[in-house]
DNA sequence: TATTGTTATACTCTATAACTATA
DNA sequence: TATAGTTATAGAGTATAACAATA
């Protein structure tokens, strides 16, 4: 008998993981979409910072980031402030309206988990996160032309 | 203290998996991405079966699903059988080639995740693939239109 | 010269709606 | 009438390359 190839089987769970994030996707707000909703859920979870750490954090393209924040800025959720370092470098802020969206979004997402989730223990949802977490975390800085 | 919102992190590491999908699919042949990909694996997984179940596997439209299909179609990785039961339905079926190609896929996938997963024991490759799979179950049929 | 960030363009994936052919 | 599947069109997300401004 062949052996069981473990990771074909958590590649298969991976890409299942799809139909999750847009079951999520679909409790947002028209004008506030995954991409925006990443941007402010990590200005707001790792502070101020500048496009190349957002870019990092979210593990996009530069160029990705950009058009995120850009269409956060345009909403009011983002602002953008001269880095007193480097004239090259932007640093972004969440506003209060951006606060205010935040929140919305964590009430709506809190709400699609507990309804999906209802059987779960915390302990399980908690052991998910941290594995989730870790699994990002291995795979590190795997953009493109980042390595 | 505000309390602690467990799915608002749940949604962060689910979130942060987009990265996890990209490091995967950029391993992918050129002319079998993501989607190629979930088609085959299904297939051989779940054995013969219609469209409107591949694409309830999916958790994506019947119509995205039919785009998929029709790719791998032309790739000849799989046929696409008339069902004797319903002349309205077709019976997918991976071809040799097709099984040629996921062969490959495995391999590259394999060989990713054993690069970025070099650390993790076996038990947790297979606690994480449990919890997913538990996860994509919990939140059922969540497409737009099939509730 | 190298780096930070922006913009233009192209590609993948998904949803909606209109269509066909069967049931 | 309703269902299985296809196609056309539009939208969200991402990568590449070319560019401007600054280091």
């Amino acid at each position: 008998m062949a052996t069981r190839n473990r990771y074909e089987e958590l590649a298969r769970s991976v890409s299942a993981i799809g139909a999750v994030k847009r079951g999520l996707a679909r409790v947002l707000p028209v004008d506030c979409q995954g991409a925006s909703a990443a941007v402010l859920a990590l200005v707001n979870h790792h502070g101020d910072m500048r496009m190349s750490r957002l870019a990092e954090l979210m593990a996009v393209d530069m160029s990705v980031c950009s058009r995120h924040v850009a269409h956060t800025v345009e909403h009011g959720w983002i602002e953008r402030l001269p880095d007193p370092d480097d004239r090259r470098s932007r640093i972004l802020r969440l506003t209060e309206p951006g606060r205010a969206m935040l929140g919305e979004l964590d009430r709506r997402v809190t709400e699609a988990f507990s309804r999906h989730l209802a059987e779960w223990s915390d302990d399980d949802v908690d052991l998910l996160t941290h594995l989730l977490a870790r699994l990002r975390e291995s795979f590190g800085d795997c953009r493109a032309h980042h390595a």
